[in-house]
DNA sequence: GACATCACG
DNA sequence: GACGTACGTGATGTCC
């Protein structure tokens, strides 16, 4: 350090604003990317090709001796705690620059230019604290940026320069900007306020206004004690209710000049680049033209690129960084945890995983946390792991040793884990975010590599960790199974042995930052970003605070019901055990196949592919007709089905802190973009008989709610009819038909008045028919009918809608050339099995008709769940089920009408903007004290 | 753990 | 010409 001349008289600093450098040059430029993975890029070459042509323009007399790019650091500033308003309007940076961020650090450095950011200040303070240093040791400052902020700095051999402007900006440019000298900015600008950091400033008095006063008074402190002598009386008025506001004001805009900084003057010394470090970062980037450029100028050879790389899409390369279980570390005090926060800001992501006794979210506890910043280096922080159990066989409730506090770790990861600046990778985000809401940290931003493979991959393969990693990283991880055991004994991750959940967990969230720096320039390439980006990443908060929510069930009605269900079985059990002469399990479709075709001799039974006769209900109903045996084994299975699935497991999911039910949606469940719900599933209660309806009853609202219903009426047929360009479905939509009867007076010529509801009936089944991608077979089962008739049927209806039959051949080539289909919003839904040939070929075919229907109302009703929230954060009302083409809200007595007011708003309007249907969206909705009543 | 059955949209 | 099919899910019980 010693080794340089003191700065002083002589000496010239410049001082580059790198925030503004970064944005001018990303939004100069169109999103480039870097072509052998995508990652987005644009924003790095442009900065580099300003601080190249800064670097290069810096000969002469007035070249500096003294530079350094400073940045602000990512987070909040001390700023916030004077005004937590502060900056908070402004909208967080783009998706595709926050990777940049930390590229342009590198590229400064590479560059060999000081860089400098410091936690908790603005780049500004750092630019005036040494501004400040060099005018004081004698020396001259030019500070490169064109922000009004830093003009409060210029004199006395302080100045800017708008380096696209190439204008130099001295105490007269100031004055031309604010009206007044240096010295008084901040006086101007505590009462004009700034609408873009949210300085509030004084109401209703802009940059002229506050010059003028300032140039009568002298400065803001004498105008505010003399605001009484103001003439107009509007002026005065404000000025004297707002003084604290204004005086705040003042504050926010004055930079801290006397800032403690860890380095010298001395140390930005000018210093030539170091040709192989330049060459190899821009090599690295693939900037072509730029790297060709310098090494011509430094005279080094450049560096080649690959033209085109190989596409790194499926298995990894064999040169990746390999796993080692061994390098990760254990994180067991404030320092070292202090350290991985510090990493986490510098790099602006990090991977985290956690660890809990369990699945179920809502009981479980926290037993550590992993992290992970960079491939290959991550940690474990164990923090309620349990003692050994070495000779004790159940183990001791005694904590281990080497772990820090669960409340002061979580003191210390909070802020990271809700800084704005930081994003936080999950493989299924939903899962960690509510274990982290549970103990008062509400993690956001977020990414989430389970959904961005579900974004790009649909239908390739499932979404969880292990396939993922085997698949894309070519690593086998540790299997939970080798830590838990399986079965009675297993055991809970707070009792695995410290050094064993290091390995296991660390390499969890190393897995994870390497699938995510894997996939987020694929999601790009893949052209799924979108998708992404709108309708599967808002919806982790959304769909957590549902779950969290849950929805309240009555136990007592389900008791009553599971009770007299039970009685009613025992009757029919009798009666059947009567009928067949002896006993036997009724619950055994086998037994009762044999009794059916094999005892009684029936006529019309089939095998099942493992010979089993075949006893499913549409066969046992034609049974019915003629014999009461089948009849009653139906009736056995339907209370059966009640009570087993529904009556008596439902009331296990009751959770006992909460007394609701809180079910867990997949979000990559279903292929077509659909939800799925699990433990309970609350997507299959009964509704569609007056038995199993009555289930419904126990789902209710608190005290002094209703429970809403609103359901999105025909949707699936409204988007046939959108996509295939029905006009005559469209018109009948757009006139609020009966499309049932449309159809049938369409087909059948039967006028509408003289419609008969089995006609209807009969059209209903060919429309839904269409849907599932529509066969002979198929229809004739489903309407009970010769196969010829419904081949008829189905002629009739294509010579009728000939764009449906169109739509069908279309979507089929679409699928057999490009292997997925595409919803409207652009989810992709692949279909590796569409060119297989032989009997699975139909199902397919079938499944990529259906699949962009499907999907299109899924991503319908995702936007409307996610607009959802905000849309209602003034009523007192909560999402709390999505039912594929419904949604369910618990709302207070008093705002029902509002809720279904803009709740209706929200879900007939979600396709918009992105693309207007030529259907209207109808919304029916219910209202009830249970969902049996507001369905 | 595979299979059959049945609840929903 | 025969093959065997409606599309998408999850939970439960039997049986091996």
């Amino acid at each position: 350090m010693g080794e340089q001349a003191k700065f002083g008289k002589g000496c010239h600093l410049h001082l580059i604003d790198g925030s503004a450098f970064i944005f001018r040059a990303y939004h100069a430029l169109p999103p480039l990317t870097r072509k052998s993975d995508g990652l987005p890029i644009g924003a790095v070459a442009g900065f580099c090709n300003m601080l190249h042509r800064y670097v290069e323009g810096n000969t002469g007399p007035d070249a500096p001796t003294h530079v350094a790019v400073i940045f602000d650091h990512s987070g909040k500033s001390f700023r916030n705690d004077l005004y937590d308003q502060y900056k908070a309007n402004r909208p967080p940076a783009p998706e595709d620059l926050r990777p940049q961020f930390p590229l342009t650090r590198d590229a400064t450095r590479a560059f060999n230019i000081a860089c400098k950011e410091i936690e908790g200040f603005e780049a500004d303070d750092i630019i005036a604290t040494l501004a400040c240093q060099a005018r004081d040791a004698g020396g001259r400052c030019t500070i490169i940026s064109s922000d009004k902020d830093l003009m409060q700095l210029v004199g006395d051999g302080v100045e800017m320069l708008d380096a696209m402007k190439n204008k130099r900006i001295d105490s007269d440019g100031v004055v031309e900007k604010f009206g007044v000298g240096p010295d008084r900015v901040v006086d101007v600008q505590a009462l004009a306020g700034d609408s873009v950091d949210n300085v509030p400033g004084a109401p209703g008095i802009g940059v002229k206004t506050a010059a003028l006063l300032i140039n009568e008074y002298g400065d803001l402190t004498s105008l505010l004690d003399r605001a009484e002598e103001i003439k107009q009386p509007k002026r005065r008025q404000t000025l004297i209710d707002n003084r604290a506001q204004i005086e705040l004001s003042r504050q926010l805009v004055q930079l801290d000049c006397e800032m403690e900084l860890d380095f010298s003057l001395e140390s930005l010394e000018v210093q030539d680049p170091d040709p192989e470090t330049l060459m190899h970062f821009l090599a690295d980037m693939e900037f072509r033209t730029l790297t060709k450029r310098i090494a011509e100028q430094l005279g080094v050879e450049a560096p080649v690129i690959a033209e085109a790389a190989p596409a790194k899409t499926e298995a990894a390369a064999p040169d990746e960084l390999p796993f080692d279980v061994d390098s990760y570390t254990c994180v067991s005090d404030a320092a070292a945890l202090n350290e991985w926060v510090a990493k986490a800001h510098k790099r602006g992501w990090i991977a985290v995983d956690t660890e809990t006794t369990g699945l179920n979210e809502m009981q479980v506890d926290l037993v550590g946390i992993s992290l992970c910043v960079e491939a290959g280096e991550a940690c474990y922080i164990p923090l309620t792991h349990k003692k050994g159990a070495s000779d004790d066989l159940f183990g001791s409730d005694d904590l281990a040793e080497g772990q820090m506090g669960l409340n002061e770790a979580l003191d210390i990861l909070k802020p990271m884990l809700e800084d704005p600046a930081i994003i936080k990778i999950f493989q299924n985000a939903k899962y960690d975010c509510k274990i982290f809401k549970r103990y008062g940290v509400s993690v956001a931003p977020i990414d989430d590599t389970m959904l961005m493979s579900y974004a790009m991959n649909a239908g390739e393969h499932n979404h969880g960790m292990d396939v993922l990693s085997e698949r894309y990283l070519s690593h086998n991880p540790i299997s939970i199974k080798t830590l838990l055991g399986t079965g009675k004994s297993a055991i809970t991750f707070d009792k695995v042995p410290l050094e064993d959940a290091v390995k296991y967990a660390a390499e969890d969230a190393d897995i994870t930052l390497r699938l995510w720096q894997k996939f987020k320039p694929q999601l790009h390439q893949k052209q799924v970003t979108t998708v992404y980006e709108t309708l599967e990443r808002p919806l982790v908060p959304v769909l957590s605070e549902m779950e969290m929510h849950g929805v309240l069930v009555d136990r007592d009605t389900l008791s009553r019901m599971s009770n007299s269900f039970a009685q009613k079985m025992a009757g029919f059990e009798a009666e059947l055990h009567e009928m067949a002469g002896k006993p036997f399990n009724v619950q055994s479709p086998a037994q009762v196949g044999q009794i059916l075709f094999e005892d009684m001799a029936l006529e019309g039974g089939k095998k099942t592919k493992t010979g089993q006769w075949s006893t499913p209900a549409d066969v046992l109903e034609d049974l019915a007709a003629t014999h009461d045996f089948p009849a009653r084994v139906l009736d056995y299975r339907q209370l059966q089905k009640l009570k087993s699935t529904y009556t008596d497991a439902l009331q296990d999911h009751i959770d006992p802190d909460t007394g609701r039910v809180h079910t867990s949606y997949s979000q990559t469940g279903a292929n077509t973009g659909r939800f799925s719900s699990n433990d309970p599933n609350l997507q299959n209660i009964p509704v569609r008989t007056e038995e199993g309806r009555r289930i419904r009853e126990a789902f209710v609202a608190a005290e002094g709610n209703k429970l809403i219903s609103l359901d999105y009426s025909q949707i699936e047929l409204r988007i046939l009819a959108h996509i295939a360009g029905i006009d005559t479905l469209k018109q009948a939509f757009r006139d609020g038909h009966d499309i049932h009867a449309m159809t049938a007076s369409e087909m059948f010529d039967v006028p509408l008045d003289q419609m008969t509801p089995d006609v209807r009936r009969q059209a209903k089944a060919i429309n839904f028919g269409v849907i599932y991608g529509i066969s002979a077979f198929g229809l004739a089962r489903n309407l009970r009918i010769p196969r010829g008739e419904a081949q008829d049927f189905i002629n009739r209806y294509f010579e009728r809608f000939p764009g449906i039959r169109t739509y069908m051949d279309d979507t089929k080539a679409f699928a057999k050339e490009n292997l997925y289909v595409q919803t409207l919003f652009g989810r992709k839904i692949h279909m590796p099995q569409i060119n297989a040939k032989g009997p699975h070929a139909g199902f397919a075919q079938r499944a990529a008709i259906n699949a962009p229907i499907q999907g299109t109302a899924a991503d319908i009703i995702r936007r409307a769940m996610v607009r959802m929230p905000e849309a209602i954060k003034d009523l007192p009302a909560k999402m709390l089920l999505q039912v594929h083409d419904e949604l369910i809200f618990e709302v207070s007595e008093d705002a029902v009408e509002d809720t279904i007011s803009v709740a209706r708003d929200i879900m007939q309007g979600a396709a918009e903007p992105a693309i207007k249907l030529d259907v209207p969206l109808v919304v029916d909705a219910g209202i009830g004290d249970n969902w049996a009543e507001a369905h």
